[in-house]
DNA sequence: TCACTACACGCCCTCTGCTGGTTGAGC
DNA sequence: AGCTCAACCAGCAGAGGGCGTGTAGTGA
């Protein structure tokens, strides 16, 4: 919404010169195409701008009026005028050439100065019409502008600032940015053909459209042929309810079907300047026609007036951005030069204006804080930020996501959202490249991944250490947390309420051998391999050969005897003696054979790598164990089935170091098997 | 009219914490 | 080989801090 501000002569006393003529460009609609959520920082932007902004960005208001911080503020000039912008015939394609300038200006005029005055009109300026001796408004198509006029023009009458009694002469033309001059020409020649004459008899509450007398708050009227352009207008009232609350204007313009937009409108005016005149009467104040705003000076309506103005005389000459007072543009001036003439005496900062830096003050030094929350301890140095704060107590969510179902409590978490359904990833990691949807994530991915002091975080309850805080919480709720129900050992009757307890429990019966044999001194972790060592004693063998009917007490060792002497492609590994080539069907007796055959010593044929060597470190152990048993030091080899899957066998002492509990596992079975078999 | 001040709005940032997928060790 | 589980890791949202900028009140 631009709203620009003319000139011209109120015809009121003491407001000459003041503000009195008003180009409302009106936006062609709120439908402006969905865009990225994206927003430039800095970009001038109105709260109607920032409204479409968000809209088209798929984002949506829910929530009636400002009722924080960093939402729309209230009904914009765009939403309380009428939108006459986007009905009109023939007007400009969406966009800036689609909008309308409406001007409303006043003249005041002797009766027959009427053509004098409209040779030295302005291009798309003034018009004179003097009709008898009554107060005349005369609602004008200004040149080159299309036939449907909104007549809601007539409601900008400056109630309050200007009244019907002393309104000598005004005229309300349309114009067109596209077209902003056509017609000089065709003013000097039609004359008054595009200009519709409403005369108004104040005492009566009437309006004469083009001689007609109209009764003033019938809206009938004001649909019908002398006020064409009204009919299907979007219609909003520019002066709120009392309340000022923006709620009003939305019901309106939700509900109301066109003949009550009308009518609600036709009424509003009536009431607006109305009630501003009595207000000004009897409470000296001035209230803004387009907005709720009210005070108690002239200047401050008239500086006020220029926020519902696009008007921007004072142009920064370095980057030509334009500002509506010489204050704004000083300061902007100030970012051009570096000058921050407001420093701060108890740190480097330094700010444009005092209130920057009083704020900063509060913010870094004094800690003043004087927004109080009454629902927690929270305060805040602004109350934008307390207001913020209060929809964590309340719940609200006004901005909605058009893709999803999240809102969020203010705009820039909805912005942030909105990368999830885009997939961006902003931010890129300068050493690997890696790219981060939030610049926090990426921060801990650099601090983890590529800094040299790495933050580790120790567990307060025991030793572990873990990289990230979050991590450590997670650690602490699974395995620290006190359990309602407790959890029991699996080796013991020992209950724990904690799990990192039990954990630790639980390695205390790590390698302990709680399965004792009563018959000799066996022992092992498990109650299955105490079965089937108790075989030994009792002689019993369930695995019987198909072949030969041989018993065996475990299925491996069916297996192997199977393979050995029933199973014509089973080919057993041979070693052979690299000097005299005698073969042996185990790699010890090989060994030990060659010792004896002069060839090497077992200590000296490990010198191989990867996998031989794994296989050495089992030929070594091997051998060290062919040794125990030759020196009498192997006193009991425990023989276990493990299912069909392999079997454990766990020397008691071997007098050597021992290698890998995998290693032990898988080698040592194959050996224990051979010797058990040639047994 | 200007200047100062207070206030409001909006934007961006950080910190924080939760969540779920991945990975590696242990069993 | 497969399962479990704890640590790792990125994604994502909640909450709040800080500041730029525009507007209103008011005195000079």
């Amino acid at each position: 919404m631009r709203v620009s501000e003319g000139s011209g002569d109120l015809g009121v006393p003491g407001c000459r010169g003041s503000p009195s003529v008003f180009l409302c460009q009106v936006p062609p609609a709120m439908e402006a195409p969905p865009e990225p959520f994206t927003q430039s920082k800095g970009a001038a932007r109105s709260p109607e701008g920032a409204r479409q902004e968000a809209a088209g960005a798929g984002i949506s208001r829910v929530g009636l009026g400002d009722q924080d911080g960093e939402g729309a503020g209230v009904a914009s000039p765009a939403q309380v005028l009428l939108g006459g912008g986007e009905g009109r015939a023939g007007a400009a394609p969406a966009g800036e050439a689609g909008k309308h300038l409406l001007v409303l200006q006043t003249v005041h005029l002797q009766a027959g100065e009427e053509d004098e005055e409209k040779e030295a009109e302005p291009q798309g300026g003034v018009r004179v019409v003097m009709q008898d001796e009554a107060p005349v408004v005369v609602v004008g198509e200004g040149v080159g502008v299309q036939q449907d006029v909104p007549p809601g023009v007539a409601i900008s009458l400056q109630d309050g600032i200007y009244t019907f009694h002393d309104m000598e002469l005004m005229q309300i033309s349309v114009l067109q940015d596209a077209a902003p001059g056509k017609s000089k020409e065709s003013k000097s020649t039609e004359k008054f053909a595009d200009v519709l004459l409403i005369k108004i008899d104040r005492s009566k509450e009437v309006l004469a459209v083009e001689g007609k007398v109209h009764q003033a708050p019938t809206a009938e009227e004001l649909r019908g042929s002398e006020l064409p352009a009204l009919e299907g207008k979007k219609i909003q009232s520019c002066k709120p309810d009392g309340g000022g609350s923006a709620s009003h204007h939305d019901y309106k313009e939700e509900d109301a079907t066109p003949s009550e937009e009308a009518d609600i409108k036709y009424t509003e005016t009536f009431r607006a300047q109305t009630n501003a005149l009595q207000q000004k009467e009897e409470k000296e104040t001035f209230s803004c026609v387009l907005c709720t705003f009210t005070c108690l000076r002239m200047s401050s309506l008239n500086r006020h007036m220029k926020i519902h103005s696009d008007e921007k005389p004072h142009l920064c000459h370095l980057c030509l951005r334009a500002f509506r007072t010489v204050t704004l543009l000083r300061n902007h001036m100030n970012t051009h030069t570096g000058t921050r003439p407001y420093k701060c005496s108890d740190c480097d900062m330094a700010f444009v204006t005092s209130g920057e830096l009083a704020r900063h003050r509060r913010y870094k030094h004094t800690l003043e804080k004087p927004f109080k929350c009454t629902l927690c301890k929270y305060c805040s140095v602004e109350a934008s930020k307390l207001k913020r704060h209060i929809r964590s107590h309340t719940g609200e969510r006004p901005y909605h996501c058009s893709l999803c179902s999240y809102a969020s409590k203010d705009t820039y978490k909805l912005k942030r959202h909105m990368i999830t359904h885009s997939g961006e990833k902003p931010y890129q990691c300068y050493v690997c490249q890696a790219r981060f949807t939030q610049s926090g994530t990426m921060k801990i991915h650099v601090l983890q991944k590529h800094s040299e002091n790495v933050p580790r975080h120790q567990c307060p309850r025991c030793e572990t250490v873990i990289a990230r805080k979050s991590d450590l919480r997670v650690h602490l709720r699974n395995l620290h947390s006190h359990l309602a129900v407790a959890l029991k050992c699996s080796y013991c009757e020992a209950v724990f309420h904690e799990r990192y307890a039990l954990i630790q429990h639980k390695k205390t019966h790590r390698n302990e051998k709680k399965f004792k044999c009563d018959q000799c001194s066996y022992a092992c972790k498990q109650e299955r391999h105490l079965i089937v060592h108790k075989r030994i004693h009792t002689g019993e063998k369930p695995f019987i050969c198909l072949c030969c009917s041989k018993c065996f007490r475990q299925k491996q060792l069916l297996t192997v005897h199977f393979r050995k002497y029933h199973d014509s492609d089973f080919k057993p590994t041979v070693f052979e003696c690299p000097k005299c080539g005698k073969s042996y069907s185990r790699w010890s007796n090989m060994h030990k054979h060659a010792e004896t055959c002069g060839f090497m010593r077992a200590n000296t044929i490990t010198s191989s790598k990867g996998s031989k060597g794994k296989k050495k470190r089992c030929r070594s152990l091997e051998h060290a164990k062919q040794e125990a048993v030759d020196q009498g030091s192997f006193q009991d080899v425990s023989i276990m089935n493990m299912e069909d899957c392999g079997t454990e066998i766990v020397p008691v002492t071997y007098g050597i170091e021992m290698t890998t509990p995998r290693e032990q596992k898988t080698e040592i079975t194959c050996e224990m098997l051979f010797d058990t078999m040639d047994k």
